[in-house]
This record gives structure tokens, sequence and C-alpha cells, in this order.
DNA sequence: GAGCTTATCACCAATCATTGTTGTTTGACA
DNA sequence: TGTCAAACAACAATGATTGGTGATAAGCTC
């Protein structure tokens, strides 16, 4: 396993901790614990998931703090809030390098696809009066775990990769 | 104002009508009035959009009957169901051309982007041992309506125009 | 270190989109 | 026309998310 893969492109604890002080928001053992479960997340988790983790360190944590917490980290702009079709807001601390996303259809998992694609714009002709200022690209097709014959498609990993919602 | 736009790929009432009979499925009124409601709509309307629309023929249709109508249409191929991250779900009557989406960020209008985008896949090297099939491009930005200032920029059309969650 | 102020907290209850349940109605075919 | 399952309307219920409230504690001042 490519363990320099967890290096991703996103801020320390501390960082986090000093950028929430100095926009005078206070940075709380819940706030903290939070930003230890994003850290090196590469799982793009959902608000769901980071309670799960952060309760193993701070059990009375409530879920409306941590979708306090994500949301203002997104605010901040230091994590990114997505939508991508599976039922819950994803977060993904994974800001800095522009990237795209894979998605599973069967367990929702998502990942990163540093990819740049090049044309990604809307031609003149199409614009229909819009001020484009953003585009995102979702693939989507079946994760390796749930693409091949296993125990049990459904739960192919347990912690910090929460299913999606398999409408239709 | 161009009304040839509105001869979007999609099967006609009565098409629908035969195509539900021989899936083995029964076509009542309530359903006939779903279909004409969707017929050349190029809003992208979301359930309750339809459901509102319909309800001006048939008073006493549920939106249980509405959603359930969209999703056999949709599991029958006949529309799509889109997750563009407004909130609800959409549906474009439009399956026949491939095309992207222009999703306003400030109302939640969407629009179709008949363009197609070379070069638009996951190279072998990032694929992360997923099967693709499928990939989507949303361009974000605001309408012309919500640009502009306007007496009401939160409603700059009424009928099946449903607005966007303004999360964050 | 104590006191003060205010953001944040935990614990609810509420909301919104969507789906399940149930008893009744009705299309499609005999 | 009769039969019967599919579809219906009218609920209640779900899951993700948010709002309200009184208690707590971070970060300042002294």
């Amino acid at each position: 396993m490519i363990g320099d893969k967890l290096s991703i492109a996103m801020r320390t604890t501390d960082e986090l901790t000093e950028a929430f002080r100095a926009s005078g928001r206070k940075v709380t053992a819940q706030r903290q614990c939070i930003f230890r479960v994003l850290q090196g997340n590469v799982n793009h988790p959902s608000a769901e998931a980071v309670y799960d983790a952060a309760r193993t360190e701070v059990e009375t944590i409530s879920l409306k703090t941590v979708y306090q917490t994500l949301y203002e980290l997104a605010e901040m702009g230091e994590i990114a809030a997505l939508d991508l079709g599976t039922g819950m807001a994803r977060f993904d601390p994974n800001v800095e390098e522009t990237h795209h996303h894979l998605v599973c259809r069967s367990c929702g998992k998502v990942r990163d696809l540093t990819v740049t694609f090049d044309g990604l714009s809307v031609p003149p002709d199409e614009v229909q009066g819009y001020e484009v200022n953003g585009a995102e690209v979702v693939f989507r097709g079946l994760c390796e775990d749930c693409r091949l014959p296993r125990p049990d498609p459904q739960h192919p990993s347990a912690a910090m990769e929460p299913a999606g919602t398999t409408r239709s």
C-alpha cells in the first residue's frame, strides 16, 4: 500500500486550530477531535462517519456539533462539502489540488481523481445566460470491493466508508 | 424565443402510455397527467414541481404517486433522475442525446448543455480498482435571473422552476 | 488563578425530501 | 360484467439535517 498517498493536501490539526482561533472561533476538545479525524482522511466521510470516529475519542460529542464544525470548516475553505448523489453530504479535506471524483454506485465509496481535463468549459453559445464559475466531473461505476464476489458486498469495508443510497 | 428548443428528445404522452402498458404497467389518469407535465418540459422539475403542475389537472393526485411514477419512468429509461446537489432529485425528460448540466448556485435552476467533451475518461493508472461506466459534468454558476438585480431574485420565475437549497 | 463574556456544547424537537403502510379504487383482460 | 392485481389517496414513518435552549467552558482581562 502506498502510505505516501495519505499525505494529502490539508492543513494539520495545529494549523486548523490556529485558523479557527484567528477567525474568532473558539477551539474546543470536540473540534480538535474532528480535526484529527479529518487529517489525512482520504475516504470523503459523511458527517455520520466523522461522528462515529469522533465518538471513540469524545464519547459525548453530538452529531449537531459535528455538522456545525464541518460546515464551518467548509465555510473557511479548509475542507469541501460535496453532494455526490449518495444521499448525504461528503466532506473532502483535500482542497489544495483541483481534482474530480470516482463514486461507487453500489456502496457510495468516493475516491479522488487528480486529473485535469482540458477544454472543460461551456462554449459561449451554450451558456444560456449563466455566469459559470465551476465545473465538477463525477465518474460513476463499481469500486473494487463491490465489483468482485465477496462475502458481504454491501459492507466491503467498515470504518469511515459509509454506504450510499441505492435508489432505483 | 426559439420554440424549436421545446422539441426535446422525449417520447410523446401516447408513446409513454404504450410503453407503460407494454411493460405490464397500468395506465391511469394520474400517470397520463404526469406524462403531459413532463412532455417537452425543459426545466428539470423536482417531484414537488411535477406534483404542483399535475394537481392543477388532477386535484387529488398524491405526491407519492408522482414519486412512484417518476421513478418508474426512470427505471424504464424514459426519463433521467438526477441528483445535482440542489437538495432534491430533478427529472430530465431528455435521455436521447448525451448532455451535461448547468446548475444555478442561487435558485437551483438547471439547463441542459448539449456538448460532448472529448477525453472525458479516467486514465488507467487512476481508476483505483473502479469499473467506471459513466461520467457527468456539472457546471455551476449563477443563472441570468439570479445574476442581474431584480425585484425578487429568489423567485425569478415561478412555475416549474423550484429553488435549490442554499446551504452554507 | 478568578471572573466575565460569549461561543460552543449536549440534548432535545423540528424540518425537508422521500418512502412505507393500508384499505380502497380501477385498469386490463377474461 | 366480473375478477384481480396494480395503482391509488391518505396517512405515518424514515433518514439527513437543522433549530431551540439552558448549561458549559474557551479565551480574554485583571
